[in-house]
DNA sequence: ATCCAACCCGAAGTTTAACTTCGTTAATAC
DNA sequence: GTATTAACGAAGTTAAACTTCGGGTTGGAT
């Protein structure tokens, strides 16, 4: 239905602020912008996969989680 | 301890033979060539964020499935 | 009311990971 | 011996990911 970067960015939101931390503290842990982290948020593009590595390691969490989404088996 | 990009290879390898195919035959679905999944099961690169999509698709698993390795949380 | 923090949202430019295209090698099976 | 499947390198190309500007919005302090 929705593309898998919107969900992902969704996602990723939700996971964050569950986490307590703000776009530019998880921009600095993972060492991109505050944009990128903005851009990646609202579906405009996926992280690439080293950097989908540096997020799941700065919130803690495997990737897997990541790509867990609501309704889906 | 190994990078993602390894990992998610062997995951994939492990996945395709489950399901049945060649990796010409995943890569015709992917549309990729043969040698990108190749490239992909044996961690040399990631997917794209849209190939990441599409090879959940053509193996009919969620995208999770592909990040579910052993010995993680 | 205004300051500040956090975030949204384009547009235009840059970088480099992802991908392709060659070619070679090797194992298995028929 | 010849298909099939896949590993593996090197060199070149493409476009997704990322950056850098800019301006705009919201909500909570002071």
């Amino acid at each position: 239905m929705n593309h898998l970067k919107i969900r992902f960015g969704k996602r990723l939101q939700k996971l964050r602020a569950d986490y307590g931390i703000t776009q530019e503290e998880l921009a600095n842990a993972v060492e991109l912008t505050v944009e990128s982290i903005s851009n990646i948020e609202r579906g405009v593009y996926g992280p690439k996969f080293d950097n989908l590595e540096k997020i799941a390691a700065a919130l803690q969490l495997p990737v897997k989680e990541l790509f867990e989404f609501d309704n889906e088996t």
